[in-house]
DNA sequence: TCGCAATGTGTGCACCGCTCACATTGCATG
DNA sequence: CATGCAATGTGAGCGGTGCACACATTGCGA
């Protein structure tokens, strides 16, 4: 420990995941290298392999963290409001981090292998589905989780096509996301 | 021309764009190599790069391409059906698009440079602007391309989430692109 | 006709992901 | 408490990539 440089790191596996998380944030995706990462750590190039026998496999741990990052946050949202200020809370809160986390959002949404995975739990959709039911009562299941579904993919599209600048071309530069979540919450009748 | 390998290809920008496009389509954008690319067409390894400095300018030259194709299709719903049958086509193609060239999308939207250039003229949301405005009539501007580009973005982020299996969690396997259009479309009022 | 710009060639550089044999360490077992 | 083995880190190396550069070849316009 009063070492320099001790031969081995300690928790290199969290460290690989944090710092890749920022290089991400900063850099991108394509521009993290998992040598670049182990000479910032301080380790040999091929220590990461260790960890994550693929570059991809260290995405994906990146990934799981960050999505449970964002869950938690969704979850913090009073469940005791009425269903649709709490529908335009979760709205804003994603496009807010979207903007705020345009890689990160890149990276979950680019894990395909976790997709159909056993993280049901911490989809998106689960939120809007609770909070579809309390602002439809007595609709049919299948309405209410379909109705939860295109409200989320309404919010996704919307923060991805902003975030390329595919919004602001036919006078919608100064359109209020306050708005925009009104229109998109006309698809929860009543 | 008689010659097996002529020293001039002939139309070499061509030949990678086209050639580009295929790979993609077949082996996803990241694996696209242009060495590869070269030696399949049979040129130098450096060939390519008289035509395009960059390999993010050949990719942008396929998108380019693709979304002109794209485009074209659009374009060749009949304008004289009802606004909301129109809207509905519209819709499915874009789900059918997507689900048929994932790759080509994702590299499409990946094009960031692009974005916000004047290519405005191809993009989907003045086709949506369009149908709306004839599904709404007596609204607003505002409100018009806002509900435009809410449909817009209903759609992609469905055809992205459903790409990526995420929609296939909660009991909605089983959805029909015809219900989910429907709700989608709840968001244009009349 | 002829000279120059456009196009294609071959080589080389730096970087990357990944592999492998080896060195070092800490922990569990005797 | 010793000790041996699995976990972890090291260093060198392989094949592949994007890109740069000097050179060869071609076709077109003056």
């Amino acid at each position: 420990m009063t070492d320099k440089r001790p031969f081995h790191h300690g928790d290199l596996r969290a460290a690989l995941i944090s710092a890749a998380a920022t290089a991400i944030e900063r850099d991108g995706i394509e521009n993290l290298s998992l040598r670049g990462l182990a000479q910032d750590i301080g380790v040999a190039r091929s220590a990461p392999y260790r960890h994550f026998p693929t570059k991809q496999d260290l995405l994906d741990a990146v990934a799981a963290a960050s999505r449970q990052d964002c869950h938690a946050a969704y979850a913090a949202i009073p469940s005791d409001l009425p269903p649709r200020v709490r529908l335009k809370r979760a709205g804003q809160f994603y496009l807010d981090y979207v903007r705020a986390h345009p890689n990160m959002v890149e990276l979950i949404f680019a894990d395909h292998a976790a997709a159909p995975g056993q993280a049901a739990s911490e989809s998106p959709l689960l939120l809007f589905i609770d909070m579809v039911r309390d602002a439809m009562p007595g609709a049919e299941d299948g309405e209410i989780v379909r109705t939860a579904m295109t409200c989320w993919s309404a919010l996704h599209g919307f923060s991805l096509l902003a975030l390329s600048g595919r919004t602001a071309r036919a006078g919608l530069v100064d359109d209020t996301d306050d708005a925009v979540l009104d229109t998109i919450f006309r698809m929860v009748p009543g």
